[in-house]
DNA sequence: TTGTAGGCGTTATCAA
DNA sequence: TTGATAACGCCTACAA
């Protein structure tokens, strides 16, 4: 057996005197069939070595359990984070994802959304930013943005503001003289997150009066060019603050990672008057010569909660129907205050 | 325009006045229609907001473009960086990834394996190591198999043989008085992988005379896991080895960079009797405190040559019809040795 | 260069 | 509980 290369429901259906009908009625209301009839047809499917074909089924039910996921680049342990987490709802929630790197260029990142409608996904997760919202609300499926600029879409997010806020706070309490957070310079969209993160540390230097000073760095997507820039930050910190103990929060665990190798190479150690907080909780933080104090964002939570939210949207509109595009929802999921040793 | 929910050639048929052999024609076979109606049904697309349907074309045409991969965890950044690969060669060959993490969990393997194919799947890339090699062969589509067992399938593995050979190498060269490999202890499969580094750093030894010994550890998955083995593996190798200078070749760049953290930590730098050699070039040994050298796998190759192989394999296939499974192709890509700071 | 008709492998509807 | 028949949207002979 297992021999005629593709069996399909027609094959069983003559192989056991049922109709096609009935084949199909097997694997979508088997309570519709005898005992024993379904037995026959079981025997029948392993027999002639049945295997299903999705792409059918797609085509006849409009379903196709696919999920688009888009990613702005694979530097960021952030986002190799959330899609390993996404990758896992598979088992709770069983959407196959569809995986793409845009890396930054956003034609590409048009012609690849193109082709994953193509597919018949049954909705998108954004987690790179240079489509604005706007425009992807205008596809025919839901799209779910995570920490990225939502105005339009559905969203999950951390707590951006109030992670700032505790990464300052964290700081403060423990007796920095000045609070510094080195941010990456983006489109001056106040709707990406890490601008809210800025918000955040700010409102707290502001009503704590503390002593503060930002840095906006136009930081590259590799580590060589970060660790370029981190060094002249460091310079620049070294030289104004020579004796001040040093609070820095920095947007990111990778720009933490760097900046803490850097202290270690030059101290052997991370001099007192340094205290360092990352962004994340990514592995990098955790895994670094000084483990990291950061504000974790619960990737876990939020990749399960953005396939959640896909599917309660592609619910509503399939019993919606006409296509009113519900009003975005945005999740937002509390930061985690991770201390490590940085702050120790 | 834009309205009507899903339109489709027969639509596009109807505006034109063509039928839907010509629609389809425009999009298979341009060159078969004169300018001027080319024209007419691109205007025609264009108005009434057309996009394909892949699923469709599939069902016809049994050509799906998609290639599944299967990971064995997202832990080791070796996995990361080959699908970041992967990923990337959509832009030269076009084919879409369906992206799995078996999690070591071979039930889960088998499921999804299944599931892949019933996605009309053209081919699969399977990087992780619980099913054999010749349960795989049996799929009714072409396997390559990326750094793992491979005896009954297509393969892309790093010579890893001559890898380990050039870490002992590496670290003889340097002056090192023993040499030390740490390994993980997998099944006694003298098929998998880092069998072959163990193998060729042996060589190296005996052909060389090199003092030396192994460490085969029982590691896990995780950060905190390994951390203790590390340190355990460190005592010993202080204690059996005080006053030598110690060549340590370690089978994966993350153990690497757990050891020199350990290191770091304890002396603030890298000891002058501390020689160190890990194995990937993963992003990790770049980004560590002290960058260190590796054997470096050529990931972006690797990653290019399985999707041809996959692509060529595909093709014979199809024109072979009776799927005489072809003899296993074993691509062998050449190791690279870098080398960064701790081995100077 | 264009059209007709049948097929790809499922599911949905309506009868029986 | 089961079966005929017509979708789903595209492709491919074959014919014109």
């Amino acid at each position: 057996m297992a021999d005629k290369t593709n069996i399909t429901f027609d094959d069983i259906a003559k192989y056991t005197g049922f109709s096609k009908t009935t084949i199909s009625r097997y694997f979508n209301r088997p309570a519709s069939l005898t005992d024993r009839n379904r037995k026959i047809i079981a025997d029948a499917l392993e027999q002639l070595g049945y295997r299903e074909n999705k792409v059918a089924r797609i085509l006849a039910r409009g379903q196709s359990d696919l999920i688009g996921v888009m990613l702005p680049d694979l530097y960021h342990h952030f986002y190799l984070d959330v899609l390993s987490r996404l990758l896992a709802t598979y088992q709770e929630f069983g959407y196959k994802f569809i995986v793409f790197n845009g890396n930054q260029n956003e034609s590409v990142e048009r012609q690849v959304i193109d082709e994953l409608l193509a597919y018949k996904i049954e909705g998108l997760i954004v987690l790179s930013h240079t489509i604005p919202s706007i425009e992807l609300a205008k596809l025919p499926v839901p799209v779910v943005g995570i920490e990225r600029e939502d105005l339009y879409i559905h969203s999950i997010s951390t707590d951006n503001e109030k992670g700032g806020y505790e990464a300052a706070q964290l700081l403060d309490s423990r007796g920095c003289d000045v609070l510094l957070h080195v941010t990456s310079k983006e489109t001056p969209n106040i709707h990406i997150p890490s601008h809210r993160r800025i918000t955040g540390f700010l409102k707290y230097c502001s009503e704590h009066g503390s002593a503060h000073r930002e840095y906006f760095m136009n930081f590259p997507h590799n580590y060589d060019g970060i660790e370029k820039h981190i060094k002249s930050v460091l310079a620049g910190i070294a030289r104004d603050f020579p004796t001040q103990k040093k609070g820095i929060f920095l947007s990111s665990d990778n720009y933490a990672a760097v900046l803490v190798n850097q202290l270690v190479r030059q101290y052997g150690r991370l001099p007192d008057d340094y205290l360092i907080v990352g962004f994340d909780n990514s592995s990098v933080s955790r895994e670094s010569v000084i483990p990291i104090s950061t504000i974790g964002q619960q990737t876990e939570v939020m990749a399960r909660e953005a396939v959640l939210l896909l599917r309660d949207e592609v619910r509503k509109m399939r019993s919606a129907d006409a296509g009113s595009a519900s009003e975005p929802v945005h999740r937002i999921i509390e930061p985690v205050v991770i201390e490590r040793a940085t702050t120790r």
